[in-house]
DNA sequence: CAGAATCCTTTACGATACTG
DNA sequence: CAGTATCGTAAAGGATTCTG
């Protein structure tokens, strides 16, 4: 996975499995926090300390390495403003801002469905210390 | 991610940020396989085998583990035939099945924007070629 | 405060071999 | 063919420190 120089292949007959593009999509997603800064975004360009306030968990490096990720896919685009002292922005691209939409579609379906997700996953942790 | 332990939080007042539900549909897709797994599995049960083989690219180990996580999760559940030779299919539950909707959202966008994506890496990739 | 550089730990992914 | 068991590796996440 994320080796450009593996384009992946032409949509395939099935629909989207194998080589195909759609897998652009969830390779993005596959990364922990791109979803949640993507969504950090999505009212404006903000600073990284207010960003990682938002969030909450993420540590600074990783906020930055996430950005920079972003920034490589065409999602973010960094702004820095000659004041005194000198400031430093991130916001959503306008690519980045239609990966909002899907985004808003996950969250949208965990906030629903969520809860039956935690519960199934506590049978099955119940159900395996029954189990040894 | 990924401790029943820390169950996650409630909404916060911002939206999706930090520890509210709508993370868990994120930490789902970020295994690299759910969506790509759960998507081959969108027409009804199917044999392992055959899943694997329409999936390509990924080990008999890793689709199984896969397959046995989102059967915690309550995505997936198994149904052992017993027939000579015994049968085994992997099919959608209700749950899975309502996950479908976002996955093809992030599909369809992969589809469309899927290239601009990958000439922004494939930019950024010359970009540190010629810096060094 | 932004962010680069280190170092450490974890784990998902993958290859391989072996059992029903 | 389904599934388990090992083992190795690469990469992501995270903590810490230091510099503009």
């Amino acid at each position: 996975m994320r080796e450009p120089a593996t384009a992946p292949r032409t949509t395939t007959p099935e629909g989207f499995i194998a080589d195909c593009r759609a897998r652009i999509g969830f390779d993005l997603l596959t990364r922990t926090w791109t979803a949640v800064v993507v969504f950090g975004l999505r009212d404006g360009p903000r600073r990284p300390g207010e960003l990682r306030a938002a969030i909450g968990g993420i540590s600074a490096k990783v906020l930055n390495d996430t950005l920079r990720r972003l920034e490589d896919d065409g999602l973010v685009e960094r702004h820095r403003y000659a004041e005194a002292p000198p400031r430093v922005e991130y916001g959503l691209t306008p690519l980045g801002l239609t990966l909002l939409g899907p985004i808003e579609a996950l969250g949208a379906w965990a906030l629903e469905y969520g809860d039956a997700v935690l519960e199934a996953q506590e049978r099955a942790e119940r159900q395996r210390e029954r189990d040894g």
